[in-house]
DNA sequence: ATGAAAGCGCTAACAG
DNA sequence: CTGTTAGCGCTTTCAT
């Protein structure tokens, strides 16, 4: 392995003199810090990424913590934060938390906390407390976090609006007896469901059928694993079950594909017999048959406002907590055409 | 911070004693080690990666370099591939590499050779020289390498075996004008193709029309890019150009879809019209509509012996390089069924 | 403009 | 069984 002093020593000069040189500091003559970068060069001297961490405190990594890696839409979302990353010059690595408590603690505590100068973290087990104890210190952004009164900066997905003008595009279509699925009408009852993802979509369905002069009905909020597999099935139970509508709102885009498939299994078209729009706005909507319609979080511009929050925290300012929400956009495609 | 040092305080020992006592070190009394736990605990102590990785050269984490992260193929590998390192009671961190080669330059230097125990990596604009180099002498095993004499430990996928199996598959069903899409044809004339996955699955193709005693024709290989959007481009195209076929083998299961989508653009149906079969296996497959028939690479297999060779390598052995192979199953769905 | 020296927090010989 | 000691490779005062 090649050290510095190696470099140093190639080079002529002590290894502080080439340690600035290395990084341009301008302090030294632009003829020495050639000289040292050749050197360098020559040699094949890359910095030792533990030393220089455990030294300065500052590695160049940022992290991100992902509940699943291999569904589309974390995944589409930890590649759109990798590149924003990489475009301010800092490398990102993504890890994935199962969500799995144990598995979002050792995530925090051994590698955010330790390697990372900053993580970009969606929570699901784990509380902001803890958080704040795990993470030592070190620079968070949550993803959709929901604390009534936040700690850490966060960006939310644009819950409440997106489902708002879902609802509306299924009415404006003329859908009469719209079905939400993904639900926990439940929820509600204890805390206004304000502290979930699901709860929030839920509330902008409430608020949109109030708008619309709708009177909702305990009935059409269907409760199920956000899953592709029980979406289907549970399609196959409404279908099955004789349950009347024509037009459904699916909670995730995962969920809308399930769902959909699961009205083919039992016959059902969409759009033709029912339309269906999804949230996430995730790659597969658009060559899915039928092609979905969806409320497609932006997901460059959530990848920019959780790095530049980071990065803002990084460098410095104690300012308190800032939410900001990710931009979105009604895509109509296909199975929400009648 | 608390350190190390902290903790031997508090449970009144040295440094050194805190340190084997918090591995478990047999040679500490377990009285002592109590002692030392509860101290650590109750200080809320970490063990700092950075100094124990430069101390020791040690850190406990596996590097996985996947080329894209938002598609399906490579993040399911990607998850897999953490799970199982998981179950070794190590950490797993993903990087993109975008298919850039500056990019995979950073990664194998600064994040594989200083900072990760081992490294599984997808290579794609690198060359085995150049990640010998830039990999610091981490072990490494590569993804579907193909060089003529591998000088790494890599698992590649199926490709042969499989795609003669997806041809046999169509050819069962009573396809007999067979296209092959993703294939580069040219690619034959100069060096059998062996060396990128593409140019195996296409003398898997060659395989089995042999065996089939099917003579192939030129125009049944389509050339596109490994993309949904132009497979569906490419459909368009053939439709368009009057091309007969009723059936067609897609490289990968991306592909396959994209190709589905822009033959119903154009009113062919799957498998009424055309018979679609795909390769790799992934999640979408099961409930897109037609449901898509597909090579399916057992990605646990393929994670097991990913991480088995790198964790062999880590411990020891110079052994010569090896190079295994995944398993796979064919999965005959709804875009074969005639 | 450059160098000497002091550690960052940890581990691993080696003594005792 | 436990403690002493010497660094791992780098950054960063502080001198010069």
């Amino acid at each position: 392995m090649v050290t510095m002093s190696d470099v140093a020593k190639a080079a002529g000069v002590s290894r502080a003199t080439a340690s600035y040189a290395l990084r341009g500091d301008p302090r030294i003559a632009p003829a020495t810090t050639d000289r040292v970068l050749q050197a360098a060069r020559a040699l094949q001297y890359t910095t030792n990424l533990s030393a220089r961490s455990l030294r300065s405190g500052r590695s160049g990594l940022i992290g991100v913590a992902i509940f699943e890696l291999d569904f589309p839409y974390p995944s589409e979302m930890s590649a759109a934060i990798s590149r924003e990353v990489a475009r301010h010059g800092l490398e990102a690595i993504v890890q994935e938390t199962s969500n799995s408590k144990e598995s979002e603690i050792a995530i925090l505590q051994k590698v955010t906390s330790q390697l990372c100068d900053g993580t970009i973290f969606s929570p699901g087990n784990v509380s902001d407390e803890e958080i704040r104890a795990l993470s030592g210190g070190k620079p968070v952004v949550l993803l959709d976090d929901l604390s009534p009164d936040p700690v850490f900066d966060s960006v939310a997905t644009p819950c409440e609006a997106g489902t708002e003008t879902a609802i509306r595009h299924l009415v404006d279509i003329g859908c009469r007896r719209i079905l939400v699925i993904g639900a926990n009408y439940d929820m509600l009852a204890e805390d206004r469901g304000a502290t979930s993802v699901s709860g929030r979509r839920l509330i902008g369905c409430l608020n949109a059928f109030e708008v619309l002069g709708i009177t909702p009905d305990p009935s059409q909020f269907v409760s199920t694993e956000w899953r592709t597999a029980n979406a289907r099935a549970m399609a196959h139970t409404l279908v099955d079950s004789g349950v009347e509508f024509d037009g459904a709102f699916c909670m995730t885009d995962s969920i809308a594909l399930g769902f959909i498939r699961g009205l083919a299994d039992r016959g059902v078209n969409v759009p033709q017999d029912a339309a269906v729009i999804g949230f996430d706005g995730i790659n597969e909507c658009d060559y899915y048959i039928p092609s979905l319609s969806t409320i497609a979080t932006d997901m460059e511009d959530l990848a920019r406002k959780a790095v530049g929050l980071l990065l803002d925290r990084i460098d410095g300012g104690g300012v308190p907590a800032r939410t900001l929400t990710a931009d979105y956009r009604l895509v109509a495609r296909e199975s929400t055409r009648r």
